[in-house]
Formats: C-alpha cells, structure tokens, sequence
RNA sequence: GGAAGUUUAGCUCAGUUGGUAGAGCAUCUGCCUUACAAGCAGGCGGUCAUAGGUUCGAGUCCUAUAACUUCCACCA
C-alpha cells in the first residue's frame, strides 16, 4: 500500500540506492539502437549553484525519454578539473599565487582541492537523481584522458594542423599566460581620449593623434595616414617625432586608416590591437614589446620602467601635459576585451606557442555545423558567425602549470622539437626522457622540456574521444563516430561546440555529433546572470532538494522552453510541488480501487473510458512529438494538462462506478478499473522522465512486475475513439457549466439537481444516452431530459434540489 | 556597425500546419465532496508592443518601427 504521505527524503534515499543496486543506467551493449549523449563535464571549480541542476536536468530528461523509447543509453559523466579555473580556485584558498607556491606542490594542491569540490557535485548530481552511468565518469586530467588528449594534439601535428610557431598571441597579465579569442569578453570601462601634438623631424609641422593608450608612446614604431586623405597626405615620408619619449618613427601610408574618425592619423604600436598586428606583419615593421609578463613597462624604457601599466599611463599623460602638446582630453566609455577567467584586460605578447589552424579550414566548418541538427535551431547562425568571425587560429599554450603537458621536448642546441610516440603516452616532458637519445637534426644529447600546458579547451573539445576510449581495446568507436546529442549552454558555442568540431573534423573528417541541444541560463533577476563570483543565487540546491524534494526542483527545471534563460521562480516550484503531490493523491485512490483487479483482455469499455483512453492517446502524441524535438518544458506541460482534466473530471466521473458496483454493474466497474490502470501506467511513464523517484515508488508498489519503471519501454496506444473525444469533451463542457450553477447558489457540489432539461445535437444525444449513468451519477441528476438542438448544446432549465444534500 | 531571441491577464509563462484568446500564481466568492484543504467548483482580469500589408479570416504569415535581452565585430 502507498503510505497516506509521501516522505520523498526517504524514498528518494531509497530508489537512489536501488537504481545503483540494480545498474538501472548502466551502458551494455546490445542490439538495441544506440542514444548517445557527450555530456558537459562540470567545471569543478568551486560552489554549486542552481544553474547546475537547470542545465543538466533537461538534458538527462531526454535520456529518460530515449531511454522509455526503446534506446540504449549511453550517458556517460565527467568532470573538468582541468586548467584555469582549478587553478585560480587553488590560489584563492591558499592566498597565493602558483609560482609563489612551486610548480609541483601547486600540482598537488590542485588535484586536492578538485577532489574535494567533486565529491560534491557527485552528491548534487547523484541527489537529483541524474541517470548517467557513473561507472563512465571521466576526469580531464586523469592519465587516460591526457594520454586521449596528447595523441590527438600528435595527430593534429602530423596532419599539420597543429604548429609552433613565434607570434603575437592574446596575454593576460594577471593569470600570466597566453590565452584564445575564445575566452574573451568584452567589458564597458570609462578611460580617457587623449589628443597629443606630434611634430615632422623635417619641417616641424604639427599634427595631432587621439589615443586611450598613450603608456604606449614607447612602442610606436611607426604612424600612419591614409594617402587618399587630402589634408594629411603630404605627411607621407616624413617623420614623427614622438613627444615626451624623443623618438623618430616613419610616417607611412595605408588605407585601413579611416579619415574621418579620431584625428586620422594613428599610431602602430607592437601591439596596441589587432590591426597594430596586421600592419606589424604587413610592413615588416620592428617590434618593440614594452611590458612585462605581469603587466608592467620594461625597465629599458627611460622614465617609466618598472612602472604598471595605469601608472605608466597616469605619468605620461602628465608628462605630456608639461611639455605642452595636449591639445585635449575627453572623457570616454568604450569596450574592451578582457579575460573571461579574471576580467582583467587583455595585453599581447609575442612568444613561441602552439597554435591549432582554426582559420584555413572555416568553410569545412561550417559545412561540419550544417550536418548537425540544432536545436533550437536558431543556435545554429551563432556558430556559423563565431566560425565567420574567427580572426586567430587557437593557441593552446598556456604558460600554467595544472593541466594537460604537450609530449613535447626540444633539441637543446638546434630548438628543433621532439615528439613522444603514441605508445609512450601519456607523458610529462618534465619528468620524462624522449625516446631518442640525440636531435635528429644536430646530434645534440641534451633536451629542453616543453614547460607550458595545453588550454583546457584542448582536452574538452576530446570528450567524444574521451567517451569512446579511442585508441583502446574494445572501445565503443563503432557506436559513437558520431555521438547522438552534444548538450550544453550557450555560451560555449563558440568554445566547447567549435573546438570539437575542429578536432572532429581533422580526425575523422566528419561532425562529432548529429545534434546539438542548447539549453538557456538561470537568472537571478532580469537580465542578471547568477555567478559565482556575484554569489547572487539565492538558493542553494541541496537546500532545495531538501525542502522539496528531487522531483519538485526537477519540475522547475524541466520547464521553460530550450535555449530559453529562465528566472529561479517559486511559484514554478510550488506548482510542481502540487503536481507531484497529485500524483500521489491520485495514485492512492487508483490502487484502492484496485485490489480486486486482474489485467485481462478486455474492449467493451464505457463511452466516458473510451473518451479518457482516446483523449491520452491524443495527448501522448503531442508529448512524443514535442520530446522528439527536444523540448521538454512544452511535453511537460503538454503531459501536465492532461493529467488535472483526468483527475478532475474523468475521476470524479467514474467513481461512482468504482465505489458502487451494485448499482452500476460489474462489467461497468471493471471497465473503469482497466481503464484506470490503464492510463495511471502510462501516465507513471511519461512523467517518470521528470519525476524518477516518485513515479518509481508508484509503480513498483502498484504494478510491482519486478523492474524499474525507467527500464520500461513507452508503446503508445491504438484506439479509434475519436467521435468519443469530441463528444466526451461536449459532455465535460455541460457538467462544468452545471456545477457552475451549484457554486453560483453557495452550494455544495453534491447538491443534487432535482431537473436538467437540455437540448443536445443528434451526436452529443448518442454520447449521453451511451454514458447516462455517468452522466446522471456525476451530477446528481433526480431528471433529466434531452430535446434536439442542431449543434452543440443548450442548457434550458436547471434546477436544484435545496432540500436534500445528498441523494442517497 | 552586424545578427539572433523576446514582447500575450497584476506576476511567471503556454498557444504545433492562420479559424470565436489559455494555464499557474495573485486576488475575490463558495464548497470540509468516502484520493487529495498542498484539495474542489467558480468569478474578476487581455484593443496578444506599435503601424501597415496578405487573407473571407492574423496572437499565428510578410514589411517597418520601438523596447528589453543576448551574441559578434569595431574601438586611433
């Protein structure tokens, strides 16, 4: 028997164990089609937030869905503790910074603390009841998935796709490595537009450059003037004294300067932008590279050596103040490209790094994004203009510590670089030996190892690689070139999603995946973004799931439309809440009706049970479609409607039925028990998608048939009832207006109605005549007439009987 | 500067091929009805952002505009 309520802490605690117990999720090979999901391994880098359980739960529901249709599953679970974000999590506890700590105690302290970090979000997510085969979990820097991570960076090399090469990359000089145009954001700031006299060497003619940056004065190597510029043309070929710093550069011509805008005459410095890059290679001009890694002027530079970057620019500023070739400064709010990881802006800097080609190959690009299916499909464009877009190719190196190390060393005498064979892997230049004892090249016997770590993207934009134990025995290459579904957020489109279809793409030549699912954000107002950093969730998940249950926070998150951001919202959890306890409820009253029943074959049922039977099978189909396109909220709530009008009319209508077999027959009551048992089973289904714990406990208590309810399989049902819908909705229309009529008089619904006189057409007559016990029972009709009317109906005459609260 | 999404009841949002506007919450009124008061029945509440157009008919299709959100680019 169902307990009278549902303590869902303990049942839940209950199926959790079972489900483990039983490998309910748990990935085998058979005959089956295979689903396959490359699920977003979590950054675990610090507290879990409600975003967490929004992101993942639509996802897990379509597995569910797959699952009930007759797919093999094949959910696997990661964790990225990876790079970066560990990184700057590990400095923040410890107070320090890396290269204050030493790179192998670092190391240590960055395995610790992601450990710690994932056993919790193994909670929330195991809490949630989040149906992936943890005996599938991965972790981006165990040795199997570097050792999947530097074959593919060797195979990329060998293809040559992946170079190395000395040029100007993105640098953060508060994380102190090189990063990709992937990770930048953009951030509004005020600065100043400082306009500064500059003077000809020849002629001491004056002419001004407005400039945000002038701590840059030192690096100008050269300024420029567009030649069809009719004022300023005549500058060509002279020179520029630059003030403050007395230094000589050319004045050069070139068309990207735009005349009207600022002064037009600009400045190239190494580097100030992009385009100060482009010239830079355009013109063969010098490199003067100014600042230190860390974000101050070099000490070789007079005057302001050793200086930050804000100070060296305060003092210049004054500088050029005092020397008089100011002509104005005005205030200035513009955008700059910042480092997504610390928000701090970004400098450049010229090294050797490791570069993947992102930019020669962008029309396979995007022929890769038009083979997958996405969903919603408007994701699709933001990928094709990030590929558009692509200005850089994608330097993998980090100058880090914590991450995947490149199976790299270097000739010590020649530079010429040396690979670890594939056999070898994984390696750690820094601590491993090449398998050659001398430079192919020179002789030499002396290497240098590779110190920098690849980009966490890197080894992220593998997981499919990672999913299918490439290069293993027996891994599952067959099943999963390409996965199913890739699943994750939008905003790592141009990050997870293009990453791996490069890497896709120049491994195996085709797509990773056939469809893409973005899902939306949680906010925590309008327009607000929940962030860690901001701590501005309000709720934090495991609260949630102890106050309301698994099943509860999973509605929320089920709802909401795919790639739609959602607001945390109460009142969402509180009409789950409701939902779930109506399950319940409903579920109670069914299994009391049913001690008695035995599952036979059986078609002659009651005209209102083929109307309910016939109305969820129209329901179902809905459903179905809606999950077939991935949206889970719209089958939520598709699913959800139908269930209040079966609770609310449909069972009101047949427990007469059910409770008082002598009056209305056996065949009768057991038409509704079969129907009943009928539609509660399949409803447990569709709504065990979203709700496995509750619907678990259901079914096992009341079809007990000895397996999990998620092992089901979902086989819609085959009526032709659609006269009986149709009519059976009519019907459920002149019910609702006559208890209408009862409230209207401050009475209780089981007033019975002394007269009801009503004119119906031919088919609605036929239906009521079919159903009239029903009919009468549900309303308490003492009398009922029924006159012709050519469509619809017509109520003509109700009248209550005020004297007597019940009829029996 | 380019692009995408959104705009429907006081709030949160549904509305699948164009056919008389829906749900939950809130509010108001009744009803303790042998599953459920965490319930049931009902009321109030909307020129579907604005302006045009196509159509017998537009929340739905087309065009333009506005506001909000987001992505991208430029930032001398």
């Amino acid at each position: 028997m169902l307990d009278k309520k549902y303590n869902a802490q303990e049942k839940e605690g209950k199926w959790l164990q079972y489900w483990k117990d039983n490998a309910v999720y748990k990935f085998t090979r058979d005959n089956r089609p295979v689903f396959s999901v490359d699920t977003p391994p979590p950054t675990v880098n610090g507290k879990i937030h409600i975003g967490h359980v929004f992101s993942y739960s639509q996802a897990e529901m379509v597995t569910r869905y797959k699952r009930l249709r007759g797919f093999n599953v094949f959910y696997p679970f990661g964790f990225d503790d990876n790079g970066l974000p560990s990184e700057r999590l590990v400095e923040k506890e410890q107070g320090k910074k890396a290269h204050q700590i030493g790179r192998e105690e670092f190391s240590r302290l960055c395995y610790e603390t992601t450990d710690r970090y994932e056993e919790e979000f193994r909670q929330l997510f195991g809490q949630l009841g989040v149906g992936a085969d943890m005996s599938m979990c991965y972790k981006t820097v165990s040795p199997s998935t570097i050792k999947i991570s530097q074959t593919s960076f060797l195979d990329l090399v060998s293809k040559g796709h992946c170079y190395h090469k000395e040029s100007p990359a993105l640098w953060c000089n508060e994380c102190m490595t090189s990063i990709a145009q992937a990770e930048l954001e953009t951030k509004t700031i005020k600065t100043t537009f400082n306009y500064i006299h500059f003077t000809t060497v020849e002629d001491g003619e004056q002419f001004t450059i407005a400039t945000t940056r002038p701590e840059l004065l030192p690096a100008i190597v050269c300024v420029f003037v567009n030649p069809e510029d009719e004022k300023r043309a005549h500058l060509i070929g002279k020179t520029a004294r630059i003030p403050a710093i007395n230094v000589e550069v050319p004045i050069m011509a070139d068309e990207k300067v735009a005349i009207d805008k600022g002064t037009g005459v600009v400045m190239c410095c190494t580097f100030g932008d992009q385009t100060d890059i482009e010239w830079w290679k355009k013109y063969n001009l010098p490199l003067k590279h100014i600042f230190t890694d860390d974000g101050r002027i070099i000490d070789s530079v007079p005057n302001y050596g050793g200086l930050k970057i804000k100070e060296a620019r305060a003092k210049v500023i004054e500088d050029l103040k005092n020397a008089g070739v100011v002509e104005k400064i005005e205030e200035l709010e513009h955008e700059v490209q910042v480092h997504e990881r610390c928000g701090k802006e970004v400098e450049y800097s010229v090294m050797k790094q490791w570069f993947i080609d992102t930019t020669s190959h962008k029309e396979d690009f995007i022929r890769m994004g038009n083979n997958i299916k996405w969903h919603p499909e408007h994701m699709h464009k933001r990928y094709d203009e990030w590929v558009n877009n692509i200005a850089w190719d994608w330097c993998i190196s980090r100058q880090r510590y914590f991450g995947v190390p490149f199976p790299v060393w270097y000739c010590a005498d020649c530079g010429e670089a040396v690979f670890a064979r594939v056999e070898d892997l994984p390696v750690n230049p820094l601590t491993d030996k090449p398998h050659i004892h001398n430079c192919p090249k020179c002789g030499c016997s002396e290497f240098v190892p590779e110190r920098d770590v690849m980009d966490t993207w890197a080894t992220s934009s593998v997981t499919p690689l990672i999913n299918m134990k490439y290069g293993e025995e027996n891994n599952y290459e067959d099943i999963l070139r390409p996965m199913s579904i890739r699943v994750n957020a939008s905003d790592i489109i141009r990050t997870w999603d293009f990453y791996t279809i490069v890497k896709s793409f120049y491994h195996f030549g085709h797509q990773p995946w056939n469809e893409v699912m973005i899902s939306g954000f949680v906010m925590a107002g309008k327009g607000e973004k929940i962030s860690k950093s901001k701590n501005n969730s309000k709720s934090d998940p495991m609260q949630l799931i102890k106050e309301y249950s698994a099943d509860v926070i999973r509605y929320w998150a089920g709802s909401g439309r795919l790639g739609t951001d959602i607001v945390f919202a109460d009142e969402t959890i509180l009409r789950g809440r409701k939902l779930v306890n109506k399950i319940w409820n409903v579920s109670k009253f069914i299994e009391m009706h049913l001690t008695d029943f035995e599952n036979k074959e059986f078609n002659d049922y009651e005209y209102i049970d083929r109307w309910i039977l016939g109305s969820f099978q129209e329901m179902e189909k809905g459903f179905i479609k809606y999950l077939d396109e991935y949206e889970v909220g719209l089958a939520l709530n598709h699913l959800e409607k139908f269930f209040w009008n079966f609770c609310d009319n449909y069972i009101e209508i047949v427990k007469h039925r059910l409770y008082r077999p002598e009056e209305f027959g056996e065949k009768a009551r057991y038409s509704g028990q079969k129907t009943v048992y009928t539609i509660l089973y399949k409803l447990l289904q569709d709504f065990s998608i979203f709700f496995p714990f509750i619907t678990e406990e259901i079914y096992q208590e009341l079809f007990h048939d000895n397996k999990s309810i998620h092992l089901t399989e979902i086989k819609p049902l085959e009526f032709d009832f659609d006269s009986e819908i149709k009519n059976g909705d009519m019907i459920i229309e002149i019910i609702s207006q006559a208890r209408g009529e009862k409230t209207n008089h401050n009475v209780s619904l089981k007033t019975p109605i002394k007269k009801l006189d009503i004119s119906v057409d031919q088919q609605l007559k036929d239906a009521i005549n079919q159903s009239i016990k029903d009919f009468k029972a549900t309303l308490f009709i003492q009398s009922l007439t029924l006159q012709d009317a050519k469509e619809g109906f017509i109520v003509n005459e109700l009248e209550l009987n005020l004297d007597e609260t019940d009829v029996k």
